[in-house]
DNA sequence: AATGCGTGGCC
DNA sequence: TGGCCAAGCAT
């Protein structure tokens, strides 16, 4: 036997053992899974950790059970489902690719039909085609990155590594099992060959593994240096009428795209004046970091005295900060203390 | 090819 | 505590 085999093999004798259990996965050995449920996990995880995921996983599965529940939601149901996930451009591609797949009576089971739809790129089509239908494709995510990257011991940094650790990837893929096999190499990355302090004295690839023997392991894989993140600024209104609140959909591009948030303006490239007259007070700023930028988002607070020029005023007792993104809901917990007195904001709030 | 795009947890 | 990191995709 080979030992590209052999590395495959002992890798799927270890996943036999100690598979983690989660919510969208079939047992080592199970069989193929559901392809919409491998689909929305795997969307989900797009960058995201697995605890984060759990609990979105199981609340969409049981709103919409089957694919084609999900392509007849309401495009403002799923995104305040997703609120709270972040990469809302994932939302707004899962309802596309769930009304695609409907339209075409199901999902495609090859890698290339996989890959034309939206939201899933060559990681997701990978991932489907090997979990769900058995498919011996690669699989190659940030996990695979690094376990390969020291099990060849590739020293060149990433980026420029990826189209060597993807030729590796593909040397180590096994005719059988492949979809087992791609959870494997997840699990054994998420578990044992962590980022930092891998865990190679109980690692099931210790002996072929090349950095382990150099003792370089945890320096691996090497990367690019980082861009610095400019700090920027903005304001956020928070506008109350008669019980009501405004909010507005923000455009469907960019930033928190397609989410439902308070006015604000000064951070995202817009420049806006405030979206209504009233009687606006700064009662705090909320810190907040996003992927290439920090943040601080100056809160006003106010009671409007006319109708607003832009978003739209909704009953307090219909609104949850759940809805929103991260960022708006830091804005909101900030109101929310800054009112802790006022009966009109709280009321209607059952934290 | 490099950049834009969230959020929470970790040490 | 601030930087790093997590099952990437679109453009």
């Amino acid at each position: 036997m080979r030992d590209r085999e052999v590395i495959a093999k002992d890798l799927l004798e270890w996943y036999d053992r100690h598979a983690r259990t989660l919510p969208w996965r079939v047992p080592p050995g199970g069989g193929t899974a559901d392809p919409y449920r491998v689909w929305l996990s795997e969307v989900m995880l797009q960058q995201t950790t697995v605890a984060a995921v759990k609990g979105y996983f199981l609340r969409f599965t049981a709103l919409w059970p089957r694919v084609e529940d999900l392509a007849g939601a309401e495009d403002a149901e799923v995104m305040a489902e997703w609120a709270g996930l972040g990469y809302y451009a994932r939302a707004r591609n899962l309802l596309a690719c769930a009304r695609a797949v409907t339209a075409r009576g199901g999902f495609p089971d090859t890698l290339e039909g996989l890959a034309a739809l939206p939201g899933i790129g060559p990681y997701t089509s990978a991932a489907i085609a090997a979990i769900a239908f058995d498919r011996a494709e690669t699989v190659v995510d940030g996990n695979v990155e690094r376990v390969i990257s020291r099990l060849f011991a590739i020293e060149t940094p990433l980026p420029a590594s990826r189209p060597q650790i993807r030729a590796l990837a593909q040397s180590v893929t096994p005719a059988t099992r492949p979809g087992d096999f791609a959870q494997a190499m997840m699990d054994l990355g998420a578990t044992i060959c962590t980022p930092r302090s891998p865990a190679c004295a109980i690692c099931p690839l210790n002996a072929p593994c090349k950095a382990r023997t150099l003792g370089l392991a945890a320096d691996l894989p090497r990367k690019a240096p980082k861009k610095p993140k400019p700090q920027r600024q903005g304001k956020v209104w928070i506008g109350l009428s008669q019980g009501r609140i405004l909010l507005e959909t923000r455009p469907a591009k960019g930033l928190l795209g397609g989410t439902l948030a308070f006015p604000s303006t000064g951070w995202d490239g817009s420049d806006q004046p405030p979206p209504a007259a009233a009687d606006w007070q700064e009662i705090g700023t909320a810190q907040h970091v996003f992927t290439h930028f920090s943040l601080e988002l100056r809160v006003l607070l106010g009671r409007l005295d006319s109708n607003p020029q832009r978003g739209e005023l909704v009953p307090l007792a219909g609104f949850s900060p759940n809805a929103l993104p991260g960022l708006m809901r830091k804005a909101w917990a900030i109101a929310s203390d800054a009112t802790a007195g006022l009966s009109d904001l709280h009321e209607n709030r059952q934290a």
